[in-house]
DNA sequence: ACAAATGATACTAATCAGGTATCATTAATA
DNA sequence: TATTAATGATACCTGATTAGTATCATTTGT
């Protein structure tokens, strides 16, 4: 099981590199090069990043990205949710019949206090505390 | 993202509905029957309940298996370790380059954190605490 | 001997993660 | 104003993982 996947993953360290170079304007080549990271798939992933509002995007020559706010601002479950959807711990209640025995129900309250407590974790590490 | 998996889902069932039958010997087409799953499937799953100790086997005519221990003495991590193999929440570190700035080095200190807490609450949801 | 169960294991199908590829649009600059 | 260098949108591909199937051997009660 994987808590965060790869796409999260370059994500933080895109966001922390653009947040060590100021309001530079910096472009996905700048990036690739030094995280070294496909290129393809990092534009994929800043492309996100802008939809999303946490990046600007700088079109035309010259262009690239900037933070459109600070790191304080963004935490982890933020961007595993945009990445990867919704926490969502089990689909236990879900596929075809809702759980067809009562006492199964326990095992879905039980998890869902489980994914409230991780969920507020990932909500309390914000992406400025994984800089430097 | 997800934390438990379908084998892992109908193992939980299929142990509860093994200790509400006390010492009786269930086969695999009863809970087949009432928990409503594939069979094969649901053979697979009580062959590796047996390996791995939880279930006792009783072969031939008439057989099936038994809990071999109290389900106070199995955990979800358990399940989770079986089904799914060991808790990685991030192999961030581990791909190619181990990442190749020190600061990402913190991200992996706290998804480390992360996951030895969400470790320790599988470890201590016992399968006793679903029943009934 | 037969039937009814599990043991072992190999195979298949569907879904998802991780990427690629392409073409349109925008804007600085020569 | 034509060129060039950037992003926007989107469709596609590929490998890994999950979910499920199939088959045959072995065991044991009747």
């Amino acid at each position: 099981m994987k808590l965060i996947k790869r796409d999260t993953d370059y994500a933080v360290r895109a966001l922390c590199y653009f947040a060590n170079q100021k309001k530079r304007v910096v472009n996905s080549d700048e990036l690739v090069k030094r995280l070294k990271m496909p290129r393809p798939y990092m534009r994929k992933i800043l492309q996100q990043l802008g939809r999303s509002g946490m990046l600007l995007s700088v079109k035309g020559q010259a262009g690239g990205f900037i933070l459109s706010r600070s790191l304080d601002h963004i935490n982890l479950s933020d961007l595993i949710n945009l990445f990867q959807g919704p926490t969502q711990l089990s689909d236990h209640l879900l596929k075809k019949k809702p759980c067809p025995e009562l006492k199964n129900c326990r095992l879905k309250k039980k998890l869902d206090r489980i994914e409230n407590l991780i969920v507020s974790v990932l909500k309390s590490t914000k992406i400025s505390s994984l800089l430097k």
